[in-house]
DNA sequence: CGCGCCGTTGAGCCCGTTCAAAAAGTGTGG
DNA sequence: CCACACTTTTTGAACGGGCTCAACGGCGCG
């Protein structure tokens, strides 16, 4: 139980051109010349311990990046040290983009979860890059409204449901984004993640306590089983119910 | 107090090329020859009455709007009829934004809160519009991706805020948008603003009856005033700080 | 072995809720 | 102008979900 070496290691990213989590990310509708100019455009590779922070709010900072191997989370934090994370980010996610517009200064900072490595891309070149290649505008700019439209349901978790709902749905939505990113999906319904209850408390807007009975509540109902790194939905459609789980906002693009 | 008559009626949406709101909307960069185009793309104007639904969550639509004039919102509705406002619209916002991809359903609504008209453009252009105006979709990816970082920042609020700091945030924002939107300002820190209480608790995901005492003691606090319409901030810089305001966030892109 | 991190459990309190009702403001028709 | 219905605001009283404070146990690691 608890293995947390298995998620300490993180594989170094390849070329783009060969890159296996190219098609969940920015760079999916792209065609061979285009990779490879995408590839320029990279400026460097990044491998991080776990724990470490990627860039904190208040900085002035341009870069974006493509979660290539690991976990991390996007979060800010508050005067008197509450903490709220904002996302959680899984291999293929694309995150850090804010253009040269506005001040510049990061409004929340990211953070390892585990050992993780990333593609950076600077932030100047970006304005150019869509000029040219407008359908990568087009693909930001969906991944950014998709994006929004989790932190609109998020919002209506934190304001509108219970401990339970809101801790299922998390569970919910972390268990279909893990299965969604392997091909294949075993039929125990298990999946690995490296989140403490800690992590799931400032998700949720919970005390890591509360987060603890809560999950307990739910390990008896067997809706969730947590234990260590491993994630066990027995039943997801009935999860799904009770956390008013919308299926629609995570489906991938149908037309680029 | 509380003309209510004052916010019904809403004037009609004129040409692109005059219109006094472009500036703050998705086709502020545009050129005459440009703008033009922008005014053959608007499919047709909308004019509600106050708590006119716009479009509804689960729909299947692909229209988006630029807010004329009047006041509306997006919101959510859960199963049981509890309900989370996601954002509240003023004019000149661009909203409903969703493109050909993914399943096209709605994951919110969208509703006036006085009288409002509108101007709506078909979904499908789009891909189009972008691919010939780069510099729209970069300036659609740069609206999406500050709506964002309200999103989050709303987050925070609703997770690890206190009622006080919620309804203290939520006023603060309110003023600062709508003073933004107004050229000139009046030195008594009033602003005219339709919500309700009801509203308000919707807004900030507390109960009508929390938000009334909690507004009677920030009232005793000398730190908002509100009646009827009208909104006061006799102290504004002491308001931002018990709400841990953000002015970051708010401020407009710097470069296009 | 000792230390630190994480998960677990208990007891009591408080912020925000629920239920209930009255007061104040708004709109309509006679 | 008043009567009436309806919406919004205000206040009271009591409950409860989630928080705070505190302690203990398990596991990994030096």
């Amino acid at each position: 139980m608890g293995k947390k070496k298995a998620w300490h290691e993180a594989s170094v990213p390849l070329q783009c051109e060969e890159c296996p989590v190219r098609k969940l990310a920015l760079f999916q509708p792209l065609n061979k010349t285009e990779v490879k100019a995408a590839h320029k455009f990279r400026s460097e590779v990044s491998m991080l311990e776990q724990g470490k922070v990627i860039f904190r709010q208040g900085e002035i900072c341009n870069e974006a990046f493509t979660l290539y191997d690991g976990w991390a989370c996007l979060y800010q934090d508050l005067a008197d040290g509450r903490r709220q994370i904002l996302k959680f980010l899984l291999p293929g996610d694309f995150f850090g983009f804010q253009t040269d517009f506005g001040t510049g200064v990061r409004a929340h900072s990211a953070r390892t979860l585990t050992g993780a490595s990333m593609c950076v891309f600077s932030g100047g070149g970006f304005l150019k890059l869509f000029k040219k290649k407008p359908a990568l505008g087009i693909r930001l700019t969906w991944m950014t409204a998709q994006d929004q439209a989790v932190a609109h349901e998020h919002l209506a978790s934190l304001g509108r449901r219970s401990a339970k709902e809101r801790i299922a749905y998390l569970m919910m939505e972390i268990f279909h984004r893990v299965r969604e990113r392997q091909g294949e999906q075993n039929k125990d319904n298990k999946v690995s993640i490296p989140l403490t209850q800690d992590h799931i408390a400032d998700a949720t807007g919970l005390t890591p306590i509360h987060v603890n009975r809560t999950l307990k509540s739910l390990r008896q109902a067997k809706l969730v089983e947590l234990q260590g790194n491993e994630l066990q939905v027995p039943d997801p459609d009935a999860l799904a119910d009770i956390a008013g789980f919308n299926w629609d906002i995570f489906s991938k693009p149908s037309v680029i």
